[in-house]
RNA sequence: GGGUGACUAGCUCAACGGUAGAGCACUGGACUCUUAAUCCAUUGGUUCAGGGUUCGAAUCCCUGGUCACCCA
């Protein structure tokens, strides 16, 4: 190889822009010889960790002689006058190939200088299929020792430091793939997040739920208080918004006749962004007919028990450092006796809101400005000074009605809805009444609503006519439930930002300028 | 929205007012048991952007950008 004409002399090959064109002359030379760089498809045998598991027990030294095939991206190249060690990365794990000069030569003795190709032409990146058998080697690497190779894909752009590895976190999301290639651990994240899905689909199937999916396009933005993102449609020339919530369409489900439905999937909202807020994000929404909270409380106990156990095979967790036991029973505390117990404040006492915002200022609470009812100070004063310590999934029952407009009056608490909220770790992690099935009731709570939205709040949402016609033909006693599966999968993975549990979190798009720097250097 | 910090070679980082550097990667050479291979020789920079101060700025100041953390 070292009289290939096409190399020229001391070429300069620092800048991604050379390492690429060094790359690409590869590509041209691989093509000369006849070895497609970009092949159509390769057969293996064996991923790596089926290979690293069967063969655990092979001995130093020696060889099986058995033909496996497999196929990866090489992560780490040694390279010897003779001999060569590469190490392989599948989806599974990673393998050493053992690529000795005499071998490969007679493997592939169809092409001339078959291994000194593999040493001039191949670089860390590149996605290469090897034929061969296994053996240990003496120093005790599990290895495939090759007898033919092919390169699949040619790579042209260099991977992170194989030491330090990436470590710009915007760099990691922005370019995912790379974090992917390079930290097997995010790719477990991902995994996990497949099988939390699956669990939950699974699992709710098992007890008789469908999944139906609702419409994305809006043309009222309900379900929840919160901003929806605007987009338009041209031939019906109109907003539409996109959905800040699945409830109000599974609930016309259960008035349809279901009686267990559900929906995973997308939900928009257009509000900040942080490391527990992405404006996209997934949530699941579960409505049963003839039942209540309490039993949306036992659907979510064993949902989420089930699932730890199925994708971790334990209830015992940690999150950040901190220890989490997910054994039911759960903890089931009033809104009311958390805020009392971590304040002293009983906010049954109040009779007025001036008097509740005047104690609820006494013990710290920022932020009452805007408070307009007793209820939404005990939430301050639950939100600020309760919600934080809820380490332990704690169930917290009865919320006050103003903030609960979909929700069924308390049955024996005036004032108050049959409302549960999930915490873990200090977050909302699920969310759930008895529905509020009475007509009249919900368009009384949801023209207040509306009122607040033409006053300027952006958050509250309008009145959905089509969903009180529902309501009107009667909507069976039902229990819904809600859950933030981004922040379950964070629980689940020890993540610390929602961005580690989403695989594209959204990012301000870089500079056009940069953008259009890049495509031309990558 | 506010505060703090970061941004220098492909990657990880030095240099803190006086000639922009190291390791790895890349390129060339040697090498049949390496696994952060080793050895030899090269190469690689609009110091995030724009302004200002200065004889002189990666460094100091201002504005902007992106990101991270904390707070709301």
């Amino acid at each position: 190889m070292s009289d290939h004409q096409s190399q020229p002399e001391h070429q300069s090959t620092s800048t991604l822009e050379e390492i690429r064109a060094t790359r690409q002359s590869k590509v041209e030379q691989l093509k000369q010889l006849g070895l497609n760089p970009y092949a159509y498809r390769w057969e293996s045998t064996h991923h790596a960790a089926e290979l690293q598991e069967k063969y655990a027990d092979l001995p130093s030294g020696e060889e099986v002689d058995l033909e496996v095939a497999i196929a990866g991206r090489i992560l780490t190249r040694r390279v010897f006058g003779k001999l060569a060690f590469f190490n392989l990365q599948d989806e599974t794990g990673t393998i050493q190939l053992y690529l000795d000069k005499k071998r490969i030569q007679e493997g592939m003795a169809d092409i001339p200088d078959a291994f000194n190709h593999l040493k001039q032409l191949t670089d860390v990146g590149d996605i290469l299929g090897v034929r061969g058998t296994i053996k240990r080697t003496e120093k005790g690497e599990l290895s495939v020792y090759v007898r033919q190779y092919a390169m699949l894909t040619k790579s042209l752009l260099p991977l992170p430091d194989k030491w330090h590895g990436l470590t710009d976190v915007a760099k990691r999301y922005r370019q995912r793939y790379v974090d992917l290639i390079v930290n097997p651990e995010v790719r477990q994240t991902f995994r996990r997040r497949a099988q939390i899905t699956a669990a939950i689909r699974r699992d709710l199937d098992r007890q008789g739920f469908i999944e139906i999916e609702t419409p994305v396009l809006q043309s009222e933005a309900g379900g929840a208080d919160a901003r929806p993102f605007i987009t338009y449609h041209n031939t019906l020339d109109m907003e539409l918004y996109l959905r800040i919530a699945t409830e109000l369409h599974l609930k016309r489900l259960i008035v349809g006749g279901f009686e267990k439905v559900f929906e995973l999937g997308r939900i928009f909202r257009n509000e900040g962004i942080s490391t527990r807020h992405n404006p996209e994000f997934t949530t699941i929404e579960v409505y049963q007919a003839y039942a209540d909270y309490y039993d949306m409380m036992a659907l979510t106990e064993n949902l989420i028990t089930t699932v730890a156990q199925e994708v971790l095979g334990t209830l015992q967790i940690t999150y950040q450092g901190e220890a989490i036991d997910l054994a039911p029973p759960w903890c089931r505390v009033t809104m009311h006796d958390l805020v009392k117990e971590q304040t002293g404040l009983d906010f049954e006492q109040f009779q007025t809101v001036e008097d509740a915002k005047a104690a609820a200022a006494e013990v710290g609470i920022e932020g009452l400005e805007d408070c307009k009812s007793i209820g939404r100070v005990l939430n301050e004063v639950f939100e600020q000074k309760a919600e934080p310590n809820l380490i332990q999934p704690t169930f917290v029952l009865d919320y006050p009605v103003e903030i609960s407009p979909l929700a069924k009056p308390h049955r024996s608490k005036p004032g108050l809805v049959e409302r549960f909220e999930l915490f873990i770790v200090g977050r909302e992690t699920a969310n759930s009444f008895s529905e509020l099935t009475d007509p009249i009731d919900q368009r009384q709570r949801l023209e207040a609503q509306a009122a607040r939205k033409a006053a300027g709040d952006l958050e509250a949402q309008g009145v959905d006519e089509d969903f009180l016609t529902a309501l009107e033909y009667g909507m069976p006693p039902t229990g819904g439930l809600g859950i933030g599966i981004d922040r379950l999968v964070m629980l689940l993975t020890d993540c610390a930002s929602i961005r580690d549990a989403i695989a594209f979190p959204l990012l301000k798009p870089e500079k056009p300028q940069e953008a259009e720097d890049k495509s031309v250097k990558f």
